[in-house]
DNA sequence: ACGAACGGTAAGCTTTGACTTACCGACGAG
DNA sequence: CTCGTCGGTAAGTCAAAGCTTACCGTTCGT
């Protein structure tokens, strides 16, 4: 999972609050800039994260639909998860 | 986070159809047993599975609570990203 | 009571990957 | 044209953590 490490979650924190050029990430974060860098490539390669360049800057930004992607992956794995778990539940209330 | 590892997702995803034993994981995840009992004990102290004793055997089983209370604060965080990302949306498109 | 199955724990190895320093190319300002 | 800024890449280091082997306690069946 991309969002499996502490540094790359606090990234995407940043991120969900406004865009951010790699510098700005860098100076918000306890890591130096081609760490952040790194990072941001694993997120790019994720779909997470997308870039913009202005000028010698790069801006990146979270991919709404990279998001939502994750998120709706996660949610009906949840849905299945729950449902499966109250067919369970039968066995455990036998004899209460 | 407690599934940023691949067997630990694993583990996850195989309870997430019915409750097992140890064993019973073990065998089907290409690790030896010790490894998943491990990888259970990270997942129990996230609150993400529980274990029921069952003679010598140790049933595991998704635990819902915790799954929701996962599930729910993620989607909090996706709200607040797409959200900020609606507002971000009138930078990009200042001239079309 | 004894043996087998089940599983948790300790110790150690090994590997993954996150981080830093150093270097280089790209772009804009003067 | 040149200098300063910005940022990606390479190389190397190091610590975190996942895996295995070995061992031990617990429980059930015979």
């Amino acid at each position: 999972m991309a969002l499996g490490d502490s540094t790359r979650l606090a990234i995407v924190k940043v991120l969900a609050e406004r865009p951010r050029a790699v510098g700005e990430l860098a100076a918000e974060l306890p890591v130096s800039r081609p760490a952040v860098s790194q990072h941001l490539k694993v997120l790019k390669d994720a779909g997470l994260v997308t870039e913009r360049t202005a000028g010698t800057r790069r801006i990146y930004r979270l991919n709404p639909a990279g998001v939502a992607a994750l998120r709706d992956q996660l949610e009906t794995f949840w849905n299945r998860a729950l449902a499966n778990y109250a067919d369970a539940v039968d066995d455990a209330e036998e004899i209460p």
